[in-house]
DNA sequence: GATGAAATAGCTACAGA
DNA sequence: TCTGTAGCTATTTCATC
């Protein structure tokens, strides 16, 4: 995968972008229609950011709440000691957890976020049993229950370490 | 968009959207093979989780750092009056605000929970002023860098209040 | 839910600017 | 090097069983 580097992005394959990331069932005609450009050329450019990786993914959003999951949880956990050596065990099960729908590693207060998606309060007990409690360089978490969510956006912010989801 | 209740899932369809979640661009050809059905078989199904939302959208994950925006930064939000017309401005701001990529309303010690992309610290100075800072309801707000995004999940956990995405 | 046909989208090759 | 035109391949979609 060659490197991108944001000044090769010009203002179509910006605007290219912009349609893709809200809804990337939009045909390459409609695109090319849109960014005023031909098919072909917008299939090219298109192809380029998915070689470049500034497209990363491709995904179906789902719905939590119709999936039966409809409690969302946010962690802030706080750890002893964040020597990778010391975290490696909870950054894996993290990854191998698929309620764990984020996970970033953050300065300040405290270590790391969580954005966890569960069934019911119980289900976020035991997951909270086998992901944080049996874990002795958890030092504390602290669980705020999600009311709403008020806007999700799917930009892929930092490179990812680990297994990615 | 007709209700679905999750009874309604088949471990078909569960199947079906594990593979879109992670990658909606393989052909139903393919989907249909890991399945054990034909391609139309799938295609209905599929059409059916658009229709009832279990699919909410189909989107491009893009690379913030690619895009230039290479910093990560959760912010918990205080406020004063958490009674709608008090908020109904910043959440408006933040509906508008292409660098907030997700905002959830969160119980316990603060009530709003961001994660914004930024191009530079400069940058996030001059959204914190118009986004919180001008705003006399905002109590306070306690920024955290983010170092690694260790895992990125693409579920949709709540129903949406206000502008989507 | 499966099969086969029609429509449509995506991809490649080639020519020109 | 990039764009546009043309033609091909593959996928989606629809009608029928």
């Amino acid at each position: 995968m060659p490197p991108h580097d944001p000044s090769s992005l010009d203002s179509i394959d910006l605007a290219i972008l912009d349609i893709l990331q809200r809804d990337n069932t939009v045909p390459q005609r409609a695109i090319a229609q849109a960014v005023h450009l031909s098919a072909p050329a917008v299939q090219r450019r298109i192809q380029r950011l998915r070689e470049s990786g500034v497209i990363r993914a491709e995904v179906a959003v789902l719905d939590a709440v119709k999936l039966g999951r409809p409690l969302t949880l946010t962690v802030e956990v706080h750890v002893h000691d964040e020597h990778p050596l010391r975290t490696a065990g909870l950054r894996a099960r993290i990854a191998a957890e698929p309620a764990v729908q984020q996970c970033y590693a953050i300065t300040g207060e405290a270590d790391y976020l969580l954005i966890i998606n569960v069934a019911s309060m119980a289900d976020y007990d035991a997951l909270a049993e086998r992901l944080l409690r049996g874990d002795d360089n958890v030092r504390r978490f602290r669980t705020s229950v999600a009311l709403a969510c008020l806007k999700v956006g799917l930009q892929v912010p930092l490179p990812q370490q680990g297994t990615p989801a």
